[in-house]
RNA sequence: UCCCCCUUAGCUCAGUUGGUUAGAGCAUCUGACUGUUAAUCAGAGGGUCCAAAGUUCGAGUCUUUGAGGGGGAGCCA
């Protein structure tokens, strides 16, 4: 008796040997044939069953979502849909699953919204969508440690909970240990947060970068890869109030280092997928082609999943300057034609997405590396330039996905650094542990942000990115 | 947070100008059949029409407010 996952009988030889496999029933045809899967792999197992040999009441129970455990003869499949089945000889109910209440879940055999298997979030993993979405998640973010292991890189983890809310990231959430019904008070009716648990006010990380920038100061790589929190009230389909991000930081290294890291690492771990998930990506590609029949021609996307993947890996990254591409845009046929919403007219200009979407979509159709962004819309950390007006700022934008990246060379001369967080109204005696790397040993260093989701909606050809984690945190939304 | 759209059976959706008993497909159940691949065939059950208020002789349908969901924008990764 050889006991097996599922994937491996399905690539097993071993034909007329003894196998035992547990699973979920995902359809029971015929009363002889059920399709199990144990989200080893896409593809479920065909189990034939003898029912007129069978006890009754175990036969009443094969039903769709019930798990079951097998014994039985692996042969070649009669029928033609799989290359090999197994005989079952014994046959155990581990876990009933009464169709009635089956029926009322998204486990009933038939096709479901998106929407619809969000809302049964701890059961749409059943489903073949998502089983092959959260197994492509899970080899990216194996790929992502391997390509720093690799690389030289050490994993460091960056608390989660900070004291300092001067990042600028975004909104944070605020940890406490208040009892909220009392929150204790000051004399001039302020919050008192010395008599909470840290003594302080605290909040959930933003990002890791400022302490990973520490770490990169003794380590020279390092990378973090955690999840992050953001209380904006953002209510799109490339957002999350909980995400994981990836964020290398380099000592010695400048900005064109940084982007060469960047482009390399994205290509590695979707290379790394390429080889490693085909079959969950042809399922991928084969749901996402039927979806898009029902979508007039002009909207269809002019790749398929995998070749949209392979793509990337074969061309470089465009990389222009915001200079570049501001040129470009004004230049461009929607600017002139007032088809933007927001006209280019002047360098300066923050680029909104529509004109992130021209640039990359229409224009370049490739990925495209934007840099030396204007100053005054960069965070306070992004290294100036001789200009005096621009930083050494870098964002990757995706087709389809927008920023992908975001990263820079960061500040590393003191007295700059320490005019820019003081014209930006950022208290440096909050970041003095921040300001005092640039005095002890203080060198060129760059990284950059990377939103892990964002990588996993490209490379899976999702729309919503609440699709791609298991249980996703939003505005008004913390089910689970 | 702003703009637009949606909410009717377990699911996806139809429902005419406001009119009598609100329909279909799939799913479920019962029966038939059995090498099936989202099996097939016959039959059955299944409804707080998102909520509240209003207009009306009469509201699934019209109006107002609210809730939830989707798409887009902003913020960003």
């Amino acid at each position: 008796m050889i006991k097996a996952d599922i994937k491996e009988i399905l690539n097993s030889n071993d034909l007329l040997k003894e196998f035992e496999c547990q699973g979920w029933v995902r359809s029971f045809r015929s009363n002889r044939f059920i399709a199990l899967n144990d989200g080893s792999c896409l593809e479920n197992l065909q189990c034939v069953v003898d029912f007129e040999s069978m006890d009754e009441a175990v036969l009443n129970q094969i039903n769709t979502g019930a798990a079951i455990c097998i014994q039985g003869t692996l042969k070649e499949s009669e029928g033609s849909g799989q290359r090999v089945e197994i005989q079952v000889e014994k046959l155990t109910i581990l876990g009933e699953a009464d169709p009635e209440d089956v029926r009322k879940t998204i486990l009933s055999p038939k096709r479901h919204s998106l929407e619809k298997l969000r809302e049964q979030a701890h059961l749409r993993v059943r489903t073949n969508t998502f089983g092959a979405i959260m197994r492509v998640r899970s080899k990216l973010s194996f790929a992502v440690h391997q390509y720093f292991n690799e690389n030289g890189f050490n994993y460091v983890h960056t608390p989660i909970i900070t004291g300092s809310d001067a990042e600028g990231a975004g909104e944070t959430f605020k940890v406490t240990n208040f009892d909220l019904a009392d929150i204790p008070k000051n004399e001039d009716g302020s919050v008192n947060f010395k008599e909470d648990f840290f003594g302080k006010e605290t909040n959930l990380s933003v990002s890791g970068q400022l302490e990973a920038e520490t770490y990169a100061m003794g380590l020279s790589k390092v990378y973090t890869f955690g999840p992050t929190f953001r209380a904006e009230n953002s209510n799109t389909s490339r957002h999350l109030a909980e995400f994981w991000m990836i964020e290398p930081e380099v000592a010695f290294c400048e900005l064109d280092g940084n982007m060469d890291l960047a482009e390399d690492f994205i290509k590695y771990v979707l290379s790394y997928i390429r080889k490693e998930c085909d079959s969950d990506l042809a399922f991928l590609e084969e749901r996402l082609l039927q979806d898009e029949k029902s979508k007039p021609q002009a909207e269809r996307s002019p790749m398929a999943l995998r070749e949209k993947i392979d793509f990337v890996l074969k061309n470089n990254f465009k990389r222009v300057s915001y200079t570049e591409a501001i040129e470009i845009l004004k230049k461009s046929k929607p600017n002139k034609k007032k088809k933007f919403q927001y006209i280019i007219e002047e360098w300066g200009a923050d680029l909104q997405s529509e004109h992130e979407r021209y640039l990359v979509e229409k224009h370049f159709k490739c990925p495209v590396i934007l840099f030396d962004y204007p100053a005054n819309i960069k965070a306070f950390y992004m290294r100036l330039n001789e200009d005096g007006k621009t930083v050494r700022a870098m964002d990757i934008l995706f087709p389809g996905i927008g920023e992908i990246v975001g990263g820079s060379q960061r500040e590393e001369r003191y007295d700059v650094l320490l005019e820019k967080m003081k014209a930006l109204d950022i208290d440096p005696e909050e970041l003095w542990w921040y300001l005092e790397t640039r005095k002890f040993g203080t060198c060129k260093h760059s990284g950059f942000g990377l939103g892990f989701e964002r990588l996993v909606l490209f490379a899976t050809g999702m729309g919503n990115i609440r699709d791609v984690i298991p249980y996703p945190r939003t505005p008004l939304n913390a089910e689970f």
